[in-house]
RNA sequence: GGGCGGGUAGCUCAGGUGGCUAGAGCGACAGCCUUACAAGCUGUAGGUCACAGGUUCAAGUCCUGUCCCGCCUACCA
């Protein structure tokens, strides 16, 4: 007997095959190759990360394309690697260093830096085995991360290349300042969150003039800065006051009543105070006008000198409170009123950020996004989902310049130089030899670059650019990009810009965005929202396979998926299922071991086997048709369907009625089946699939796929031809059996207890098949005493019946039968038919319908419309002689 | 303010270009240890496809409007 153990383990099974396929070296791409090309850049994680459940998402689905690519016989690159994540990773150092009791200045750069590094050292490898653990088949002798020498290169490159063209530039300007980081961020990494505040009104009094101005902020500590007051010019309450001057409370200054378009009359009193170094709009109205850019913040969020001797030193909250009981006290408050609105946070640390004038580097995106826009229009690169399309030429077409550089440490450092002697600036690989005034003495420019800088050289640096590699020639422009659509701006939309920036030519061919994985209630799943489903502890407890068909099962084209525990469970059963049938299989076969050929062997082949052989071939085309088309969902679907309720309810209750009679054939059929079946689950399943695709007989004699050594590399089964008649055939006897099954179920005939069938049959051709099958597939599902097949027949007394279209079916059930359950039965199924037939009357009285419809649907139409007619009458009949009874 | 996605069975979701009697998983109910699987098998119940119009021979599917829910985006101080 089988070693099988009767209940699937995973934890026994998965650990020892990724170490197979390592081994094997099935996931290595080759540089140079005849077969066709198909590459994925692995969005990288960050190194320190560990595994979470959108990882866990994106790597199956990606895992399925490569999988199912590499067994289609392309030359599969699947480039791995990870990402040193900036400031995230920073923070979370900085975290570790505040338990130590120190922090990243006494540490000081280099050694804060060389902490990293050691830090990096030793996680390294953990994301790596997590993403093992998912099965991920990635070239891991090609792994990068984005701080290595080479990379770093690229990124020097890319940098000097960019510079230039005039593309990268240094600038003073108002950008979004992160006080807790201190550094400047971008507008991306600004999440706007709703709080609630208030609106404080305020009186400004009028130089020379009897008149107060009211004016309205959320943010009184900012009036410290203020350098004027702006009213709109055609706002007729402020005519007279423009060209005047305010005195401004708490500061002893007078600043001026300008007239600017931007202010909204509508709005608060009309009057805007205006903060040119703390505000965007206030900056552009300051530019406007000339105005004195007032910095009142220190680059921590604590007030400088500038905000006078009153308020130096104190935080930003403070300030604003004593600034308010200030304003009360001198009587310039005129009141609160509770304001909710949005504002500013940086989304690494959650500290609400401050527009600052400062000086950074940016890069003028614009040409770039313009050329990205175009050669989407052209469709060199395709959005999977289309309307993710709309939003990437919404954002590209309003994009602003993005600063690039962080007042960090852990990065690449921008590799400009600046002279000691003449503050030239140079943008050069290393350090220059000489500066033109003759200088030899240079400094790197401190900050780094934004961490996106580097992910967005990502797709070909990994391959070796700048050095013109076999390995870019081979996989560059790379297939597709698989990545969560919350970081197309972040992420894709960089990569695009910089892959025609740097290599001409964009950087993957599709991008597929898949949803976020969410709870239950639609809530996007995070750790901070302590929502999440943790990877790991679901592959304990459920094991990978089930966990990654869940996934693929889950990845519905919603931007939100929900993967509730239930549809993980679910996986784990169809695991078990699969085990199962592939046991029962193996076991029957140790007794009816395969034959040399098993083509040869039956020249009559049995309808169940024409019928599972057209299924199967349908299957494959399904399948194959769902994942070219990045339909994870539907292709699980139809896997699970076919394996289950046709391979598993049907098709193996035929092969054993088939053993019993020492018939091995179906089971034969069966086990060519399954390993097909292998073949076609296994970018969704690789372990278990592996398992039973090796257990499995190959080779010498019992040759069932060629004499591959692995499932990973066999070939992606191919469809054949269907069999319409077989599969018609094959549908009335299941119908048969159902309504058989049916009449048991609802008259509560015992199970023990068998039954006389009587099938009345019209027409010759199906009453012969009906003769040829149903006596040899009946027993199997349900017990039958005696069937008998006829044109016409009458209704036995006392029996039950059932209608499938010209057939009926009436089982003799004297003794067992309660008539008012029966009544209640056939009442129902008239009232139904009823509806059914006056829907379908109704369509075929149209004429219109008869004139305009496509003559097939008429004919179906028609058809239905009979067999319903048929259906009406005998149940009809079939009533009145019950309550006659 | 603009834009996008969604509202289909108790729950979570499928239903490419309109056309079989609207489906699945989970859950519920009833009955089965039928030796591959009780993580299973069999049967049953459950839907005015958010609402109102319109186009069409035909609408869950297309159009318009309304109401909810979610998201993205925007400088209303």
């Amino acid at each position: 007997m089988t070693s099988l153990p009767k209940i699937y383990d995973p934890q026994e099974i998965e650990g020892k095959w990724y170490q197979f396929w390592q081994s094997n070296d099935f996931f290595h791409a080759e540089s140079t190759s005849d077969k066709p090309s198909y590459a994925i850049v692995i969005p990288p994680p960050n190194i320190t990360g560990s595994l979470h459940i959108g990882h866990a998402l994106d790597n199956t689905l990606q895992d399925c394309l490569i999988r199912w690519r590499r067994m289609q016989g392309y030359n599969v690159l699947w480039m791995p690697g990870t990402d040193h994540a900036g400031i995230v990773t920073e923070l979370i150092m900085e975290r570790k260093l505040a338990e130590e009791g120190s922090n990243r200045n006494d540490l000081g750069r280099e050694k804060f830096i060389e902490r990293m590094w050691q830090w990096k050292e030793d996680s390294a490898g953990y994301i790596v085995s997590q993403l093992q653990k998912l099965g991920c088949s990635c070239d891991w002798e090609r792994e990068r991360f984005t701080l290595d020498e080479g990379l770093s290169e690229a990124v020097r490159t890319a940098f000097v290349k960019l510079y230039n063209q005039g593309l990268i530039y240094r600038d003073t300007y108002m950008v979004n300042w992160c006080p807790m980081c201190n550094t400047a961020v971008s507008n991306l990494e600004v999440e706007p969150i709703e709080i609630d505040g208030n609106f404080y009104h305020i009186h400004y009094p009028v130089i020379d003039s009897d008149v107060v101005l009211e004016i309205a902020t959320t943010r009184p500590e900012t009036m410290l800065g203020d350098t004027a007051v702006a009213v709109h010019p055609d706002d007729e309450r402020y005519q007279h006051l423009i060209g005047k001057k305010v005195l401004l409370p708490l500061c002893d200054r007078e600043i001026p009543i300008i007239a600017d378009e931007y202010v909204d009359t509508e709005f608060g009193t009309g009057a805007l105070k205006v903060t040119p170094a703390h505000d965007v709009n206030d900056y552009e109205i300051g530019l406007r006008h000339s105005l004195e850019q007032r910095t009142v913040f220190t680059p921590d969020g604590n007030m400088n000198e500038d905000a006078g001797d009153n308020y130096v030193g104190l935080s930003r909250w403070d300030c604003r409170q004593k600034v308010v009981e200030d304003l009360e006290k001198g009587n310039y408050l005129v009141k609160i009123v509770p304001h909710r609105h949005a504002v500013g946070h940086h989304d690494r640390c959650n500290t609400i950020v401050e527009p600052t004038i400062s000086l950074q580097w940016f890069m003028n995106v614009r040409p770039l996004a313009q050329r990205a826009i175009e050669v989407t229009k052209k469709g060199e690169v395709k959005f999977i989902p289309e309307r993710e399309t709309n939003r990437f030429f919404h954002w590209m077409e309003n994009i602003e310049p993005w600063p690039i550089s962080r007042q960090r440490w852990w990065g690449h450092r921008l590799p400009i130089w600046y002279c000691q002697d003449c503050d030239k600036v140079i943008a050069a690989m290393d350090t220059p030899e000489q500066c033109e005034c003759g200088a030899t003495e240079f400094h790197q420019e401190e900050d780094v670059l934004d961490t996106w800088f580097s992910s967005g050289l990502w797709p070909f640096s990994t391959m070796g650019w700048p050095n013109e590699t076999d390995e870019l020639n081979t996989f560059y422009p790379t297939s597709v990009l698989v990545t969560g659509w919350d970081i197309l701006f972040f992420w894709v939309a960089r990569m695009i810009m910089l892959g025609l920036g740097c290599m001409d030519e964009v950087p993957f061919r599709t991008v597929y965005l898949h949803g976020l994985v969410a709870d239950e209630k639609g809530q996007k799943m995070s750790k901070s929202k302590g929502n999440s489903i943790d990877p790991l502890e679901t592959i304990e407890t459920y094991g990978t396979d089930a966990f990654r068909f869940a996934l693929a099962n889950a990845s519905t084209p919603n931007p939100y998926v929900p993967l509730p525990e239930s549809q993980i469970e679910s996986g784990r059963r169809f695991a078990n299922k699969v085990w199962n049938a592939a046991r029962f299989i193996m076991m029957n076969l140790e007794k009816y071991p395969l034959p040399a050929n098993t083509q040869t062997i039956e020249q009559h082949v049995p309808l169940e086997v024409q019928w599972i052989q057209s299924r199967l071939s349908n299957t494959i085309k399904a399948a194959t048709d769902a994942m070219e088309n990045f339909r994870f969902y539907e292709v699980a679907q139809t896997l699970y369907a076919f394996l289950w309720h046709e391979f598993c309810d049907w098709y193996l209750e035929f092969a054993k009625q088939r053993l019993t009679k020492d018939e091995p054939y179906a089971l034969w059929v069966a086990a060519d089946v399954l390993e097909q079946m292998m073949r076609l689950l296994h970018p969704l399943m690789p372990f278990l699939t592996e398992e039973i695709w090796q257990q499995l007989p190959h080779g010498g004699n019992n040759k069932l796929a060629d004499n591959n050594t692995s499932v990973t590399i066999a070939p992606w089964p191919k469809h054949t031809t269907e069999n319409p008649t077989a599969e018609t055939t094959m549908a009335t006897v299941m119908e048969v059996i159902d309504n058989i099954r049916s009449i048991r179920g609802e008259l509560n005939v015992p199970i023990g207890a068998s039954v006389e069938v009587h099938i009345q049959a019209p027409n010759a051709e199906i009453r012969e098949r009906l003769e040829t099958y149903l006596e040899q597939y009946l027993p199997a599902f349900t017990r039958v005493d005696g069937i008998t097949i006829a044109e016409s027949l009458p209704k036995p007394p006392s029996s039950a019946e059932a209608v499938i279209g010209e057939l009926t079916i009436y089982i003799p059930l004297a003794g067992v039968i309660d008539f008012e359950v029966e009544q209640t039965r056939l009442t129902k199924r008239l009232q139904q038919i009823d509806k059914d037939v006056a829907a379908a009357e109704n369509t075929l009285k149209n004429k219109n319908f008869i004139e305009r419809a496509p003559e097939n649907v008429v004919e179906q139409k028609k058809d239905l419309h009979e067999r319903l007619l048929i259906e009406q009458k005998k149940l009809k009949r079939s009533l009145l002689m019950l309550t006659s009874t």
